[in-house]
RNA sequence: GCGAUCGUGGUGUAACGGUAGCACAACAGACUGUGGCUCUGUUAGAGUGGGUUCGACUCCCACCUUUCGCU
């Protein structure tokens, strides 16, 4: 069993659980930030261990292109080559269909990718996927899935949900095949992927397809794109309506505090986005206050922390005006020290909620969070 | 002193006798399973004075200014 239920919320589907691997559990509802070449931008594995971030996912197609997965396995996996002690997880490079810079075409048998570096067109299939992802030896593997754009007609989207269900069949065959010697304990977990856009009916059609597969958790795949946050929502519950509720829900690519909230309390269990990491390199800072940016003008004489109710490292030591001198120099430093505030704070708000579910509080919590954050 | 030359937002520049455009900077915002990328708004300009003209940043004159040359 790789999930453990160790606490429900009465008034909500939100819940506190164990996420079990071969490295290592993590308790749940957790935050992995995007660490896609198996490092988080400008957060060394020493920062997040001490921020308490034991969970990250990196992305196996990038992964693959450099340093390459033959590199990787004669290392011994990307546990060896970052040294992070946390659970890894790989993505498979599905979502790499969203950058027009990668991505080339795809049919039924696997997607068509450019190399950046070489320019060399790469076709990968969802067999050679989950290979890759067991070479490189996560913890957990993603389906390799199809990934529908938001402005994709109905038909499209409807198209990519048929070719997810069918390459999610295809990866657990194949993943359970390269496994089969492998102790129960030892093996790589694998998650599939739900798709559909913002249709219910499809939603549905693709969460009922993928149950029917015994993954080891479930993600909810294309949100958090830019659709309209009661869509977003509507299809979490949509999909909750028909996934198991012994098995872990991912909301894969959510990373904003309220949207992880609204999620939790529909019953999701983990999260992964660049939105923390890459709103810090832009001067945008998280704060039980709600977000502002730290580059603004009136921060340059500041001499307050980031967030006087943190209690990172970086809030201990240093002013809003030289983070805001920082990143507006361009200064590595400067991105660094607002990166890891922002996953600290990410960090903190999942220790508050695991906190509060288990003291019965959740609603309460939810509540006084959202308007403190969105000062209202 | 004489001659030539230059003068357009904070900076660098463009066009034109008829609404002064662009880039950077500044200011504000966006960003959600690759990207210190990128994207979106906003502010802000004709050296001074006169003349020609329906209309002048544009043509003419004077002064000031820049740069160069000559004595």
């Amino acid at each position: 069993m790789a999930f453990k239920v160790l606490a429900r919320d009465k008034h909500s589907l939100a819940r506190v659980g164990k996420l079990i691997t071969r490295s290592g559990s993590v308790e749940t509802p957790f935050f992995m930030p995007v660490a896609t070449k198996t490092a988080v931008k400008h957060v060394s594995p020493e920062m997040l261990e001490a921020m308490g971030v034991n969970a990250t996912i990196s992305n196996s197609f990038v992964l693959s292109l450099r340093p390459g997965a033959s590199v990787v396995k004669k290392l011994g996996g990307i546990r060896a080559l970052s040294s992070y002690k946390g659970v890894m997880f790989t993505d498979s490079g599905g979502f790499q269909m969203y950058s027009p810079s990668l991505y080339k075409g795809s049919t039924d048998k696997g997607v068509e990718f450019k190399n950046p570096y070489s320019g060399e067109r790469i076709f990968m299939t969802p067999e050679q996927n989950m290979q890759l992802q067991l070479d490189l030896g996560s913890d957990v593997a993603m389906c390799f899935d199809t990934m529908p754009l938001i402005a994709h007609s109905k038909e499209a989207v409807s198209l990519a949900v048929t070719r997810t269900t069918n390459w999610a069949c295809r990866c657990k065959e194949t993943h359970d095949a390269l496994q089969k010697k492998i102790s129960k304990k030892k093996r790589q977990l694998l998650f599939g992927i739900v798709q559909g856009g913002i249709h219910d009916d499809l939603r549905r059609v693709s969460a009922e397809a993928l149950t029917q597969l015994d993954f080891d958790g479930f993600s909810i795949g294309g949100l958090a794109l830019g659709e309209a946050k009661e869509d977003e929502y509507r299809m979490i519950e949509v999909c909750q309506g028909y996934l198991p509720r012994n098995k872990p829900v991912y909301l894969m690519g959510a990373g904003n505090p309220v949207e992880l909230l609204e999620a939790i309390e529909r019953g999701c269990d983990m999260f992964d986005s660049r939105f923390p990491t890459m709103n810090a390199r832009h001067g945008n800072i998280f704060s039980w206050k709600g977000k502002y940016i730290v580059t603004n003008a009136e921060y340059k004489t500041s001499l307050k922390p980031l967030d006087e109710g943190c209690a990172c490292m970086v809030c201990k030591r240093y002013s809003r005006a030289y983070i805001c001198h920082l990143i507006r120099n361009e200064e590595g430093v400067g991105y660094q020290l607002a990166s890891y505030h922002n996953l600290y704070f990410l960090q903190e708000l999942m220790r508050r909620v695991r906190k509060a579910i288990r003291a019965g509080k959740f609603k309460e919590f939810k509540k006084k969070f959202i308007r403190e954050y969105e000062g209202r």
